[in-house]
DNA sequence: CACTTGACCTGTCCGC
DNA sequence: TGCGGACAGGTCAAGT
């Protein structure tokens, strides 16, 4: 799925788009996509109006005029996508949308009433929507446990090394990907930072020094912070709020980039297997 | 308890 | 061209 970056791409095209906009009658889920009851349907989602659009580690949550708020995880292959069929000129590639979609892997569709229309696509159906009171959604277990946003300025390097204390057994990799020590870090930004860092995913969180943690720390918000400029990472099912794909892989410099030269050493990238996960690394910047 | 491994799904790609 | 297996951006439950 997308990670923080595409997630916050995501958010920020829906704030632009239907914030303000009345869900119409016109629903259209599936019981895996939208399992809620129906009647929370019609009490709640029918008839309210977009109020905000937030983001906390990698799930969207559509707050509601009703205080009701819809939370979505979009997992690995998971799709929000906006098409306005007035909104966008011939050639925007929103245009061609509003014929193909909604298609099979087509999960949930909210019809606004202006006509515009909001689509949760899943081809793999990971992911999942829900229903519930705005109120409640700090006391899901998801958000007891999430670690601290990376990107938010008041997390310090000195917060992100006494979380990853918390995990002295474990690798690194495992480390960054567990959503409680730090929100958000997926696959492709775990490698891209451990790259910037020059540590092997492989080395144990008690084997780092301050200074390998410290420099961890700064390699992951530039990350971060660079994607979320390019729109996200995307291969081939994730696209932004307009259907459109973010540019941060032509700036990738390990994720899978296998077999290729590395930018800073010009060492043979390798792909491994590190936390059940397909790893990126360059051998020489990254010796164990 | 801390940590690792499978399961959840569908689609695609690669080797035989 | 067909078929089997591995793999894909995440998270949780079950296993060691």
């Amino acid at each position: 799925m997308p990670e923080l970056p595409e997630v916050e791409t995501v958010r920020r095209g829906l704030s632009q788009l239907i914030i303000g906009k009345v869900v119409s009658g016109e629903v259209h889920d599936t019981e895996k996509g939208f399992p809620n009851a129906a009647h929370d349907v019609q009490q709640f989602l029918i008839g309210a109006s977009v109020t905000e659009v937030r983001r906390r580690a990698k799930v969207l949550m559509i707050d509601l005029s009703t205080d009701y708020s819809l939370l979505i995880h979009l997992k690995m292959t998971g799709q929000l996508v906006f098409v306005g069929e007035t909104r966008f000129g011939a050639g925007h590639p929103n245009d061609s949308l509003v014929n193909e979609l909604p298609d099979k892997s087509t999960r949930v569709t909210l019809t606004f009433e202006d006509g515009t229309k909001l689509f949760f696509n899943d081809q793999r159906k990971f992911g999942w929507m829900r229903l519930m009171p705005t109120i409640e959604i700090p006391n899901i277990s998801f958000m007891q446990k999430v670690g601290p946003e990376p990107l938010s300025a008041d997390f310090t390097a000195k917060d992100f090394i006494q979380r990853l204390a918390r995990r002295p057994k474990t690798n690194i990799k495992a480390a960054l990907l567990d959503q409680s020590v730090v929100a958000g870090i997926g696959n492709i930004y775990a490698d891209e930072s451990l790259w910037g860092a020059k540590i092997h995913p492989t080395r144990l969180v008690s084997s780092l020094t301050e200074a390998e943690m410290t420099l961890l720390y700064t390699e992951v918000r530039a990350v971060m912070n660079l994607s979320v400029e390019k729109g996200g990472s995307s291969n081939s099912t994730y696209v932004n709020a307009e259907g459109k794909k973010g540019s941060y892989m032509d700036f990738a410099r390990v994720f899978r980039r296998e077999g290729l030269a590395c930018p800073r050493c010009g060492a043979t990238i390798e792909k491994l297997r590190v936390a059940g996960r397909g790893t990126h690394i360059c051998p020489v910047c990254q010796a164990i």
